[in-house]
DNA sequence: AACAACATGTAATAAGTTACATGATTGG
DNA sequence: CCAATCATGTAACTTATTACATGTTGTT
């Protein structure tokens, strides 16, 4: 079994969007994902290696205009079925469903689209698990001296999932809207 | 230097709300902090064990009336100092103030304060970072396959820290009434 | 009798971080 | 010339997960 391997899909991911080194990998994580995910070059270069070994990346010296020469790597298309298994796995860690939709565009946006009703689902059923344990802190008269402390980290729970099952639907909205403007004008 | 070790204070944070045994440290985490934090076996027990050698907690076999006997660890006076210090350490995890939170009435409310202060502004920037990278998104006529799923993910981290941004400021408000209302009725 | 829940634990493995080393190039 | 940025890499370490083993008690 594969595990998670994250480095590995953001890698793997980033590579798809185009053909960038080590360093360039590491810019770009920062860049657009180091919000809820991040990279560390002692992941990146042992990855980049091994995708290489694996033949799911080519890797070709580059003797730049400007800086030093850096080492440029290339998705292969065993490299993009190997990204595309992922996008199609269920997801396992919480947060995972956002690569998927950052690195999206290998799926079909129906695809998409279903994931991000699971993720409604999911959220919704989150929601209703956190509001019991918040009445339940509510209505113990417990004098606890962390009560207050629990609550708000509670409440920051739900005003989270509420925040992303709003954003869940937008998204769905802007994916099927983006596909019937091909159409358009 | 102590390093992050995550675990290490999730444990000693639950402990300093009273006592538990390594099952129902993860019952507790499952229920309250799961949502943004998860520990595994594996290293609760371990974990446990190297508490109690260092003497921040103590351990007690303990036969309930009801299933197997347990082990009941309790913190000690050292345990929770080391757990304060902690607390009053500057975060370098994305989501480790909220553990802090959590984990607050061992430190005073205005130290909590400052901390919410400070993660709303850093807040801000994260906000004016990301805003600036969904502009250059709109703005570039690169016809990029991955421009959407790039911006979805964009859009919903400016939504998620607004959220975490208002959060702050009703928590603020909230320990500040917390306060006064040990004077009222 | 079977199953779920309670309860503890470990060995093997994987994943990720940190600290360090090295060196080229560019802009001031 | 110096600092910043570009660029690659690794060894040691820490942290975390997984799969397994073991046994009790309560419920159906």
């Amino acid at each position: 079994m594969p595990k998670d391997n994250m480095a590995r899909y953001i890698i793997l991911g980033l590579l798809s969007q185009g053909p960038k080194s080590g360093y360039a990998i590491k810019k770009w994580v920062e860049l657009s994902i180091s919000y809820f995910w991040d990279i560390s070059y002692g992941q990146i270069y042992p990855t980049l290696r091994h995708l290489e070994q694996e033949g799911l990346a080519t890797m070709k010296m580059e003797t730049a205009d400007k800086g030093p020469s850096s080492k440029v790597y290339n998705i292969t298309d065993d490299g993009r079925e190997e990204l595309r298994k992922w996008l199609r796995r269920s997801e396992e860690k919480q947060y995972e469903i956002l690569l998927k939709i950052f690195f999206g565009s290998e799926i079909s946006k129906e695809e998409l689209i279903k994931k991000l009703e699971g993720f409604i689902s999911k959220r919704k059923i989150d929601i209703d698990v956190l509001e019991k344990a918040e009445k339940e802190l509510r209505g113990t008269p417990k004098k606890d001296p962390n009560e207050i402390n629990m609550l708000l980290i509670t409440t920051l729970g739900v005003m989270s999932y509420r925040t992303e099952i709003e954003w869940s639907m937008r998204s769905i909205e802007m994916l099927k809207d983006g596909k019937k403007q091909k159409n358009k004008k």
